[in-house]
DNA sequence: TCCAAATAGGACTAAAATCATCCTTAATGT
DNA sequence: ACATTAAGGATGATTTTAGTCCTATTTGGA
């Protein structure tokens, strides 16, 4: 359906969460499961993509959860949903060279090319720590236009 | 998946098909199924709906077949792919305001409302003229450099 | 050493989407 | 009437999505 999975947006909101709080600080799976709005045992199987692909790192037992394993300026929107969805190709044929025999004779196929170059400069062009500074200007907005409602 | 499904692929080669021949000359659709190595009975659905959206006419029994109901310089790629796909949202909050009840607050939806417009830039700047005409091109080209390689 | 707290990992499932096929009906030109 | 051709409905196999649940493993502290 061309359309995001829950599992590319569950991991977005994981991983934001994890990098609006102090780096190193373990954060349980409840805790980012409540405030995003995420099915716990759903988002048990996406933090351990998350963890496998060396974004996050994990610790059981007491003082256990989740850290960010880099920091957050370094996470991309795009890395952080293709750690859960795999690698983003817009039509088959951008998956490698040869997938759709037509390619090479194709005049959509350049077209296609190009699409998934600006999603992909888009979604590259984000990092968490971005994000979060996005969310603090915002919070900051809404508070000013609710004080001018009063 | 974030990928174009097989609906949408074979609704661009279709059309595609349709445009790059004599306007107002009905196609049938095993030649068009044959040409694009779409099933028959499969395409026989999809040219249903390009129909119903207005971009096909249809004429039954004999001399019927299809034609294109617009000029194909009128006609987008992303155009064909709604008729058959519905609207392309790249993430479900781009649906409509409040599909996503976390939309106001969220430093996300923004880049997925640009990622969306970036894309549609894409698949909205090419008519299906502009990929007959690539194609020729392309075609110009291979002979060129099969004769080079003799 | 034993226990409680956490995540890891595997098995399982319901529902939906995808990718078709086949058959009957209706229109159309000769 | 009749051959031709698309329309439309029913059906189905397979895959993906979205999620649950249970057991195992790790960890730190009493
Ligand atoms: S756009 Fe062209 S190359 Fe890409 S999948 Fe379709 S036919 Fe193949
Ligand atoms: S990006 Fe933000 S607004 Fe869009 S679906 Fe995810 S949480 Fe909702």
């Amino acid at each position: 359906m061309l359309q995001l999975t829950r599992n590319g947006e569950y991991a977005v909101r994981a991983v934001l969460y994890l990098s609006s709080q102090p780096p190193g600080k373990p954060v349980l799976i409840t805790e980012i499961s409540e405030s995003q709005e995420v099915p716990k045992s759903y988002l048990s199987k996406i933090m351990q993509h998350l963890v496998r692909a060396g974004l996050v790192r994990s610790r059981r037992g007491i003082n256990g959860g989740f850290t960010l394993a880099r920091p957050a300026e370094t996470i991309t929107l795009k890395e952080t949903i293709e750690a859960v969805e795999g690698p983003i190709h817009l039509n088959i044929c951008l998956i490698r060279k040869g997938e759709c025999h037509r390619d090479d004779f194709c005049p959509v196929h350049p077209v296609w090319q190009e699409a998934q170059r600006r999603l992909s400069e888009v979604l590259d062009g984000k990092s968490m720590a971005d994000l979060v500074r996005d969310g603090e200007a915002i919070k900051k907005q809404m508070k000013k236009t609710r004080r001018k409602q009063k």
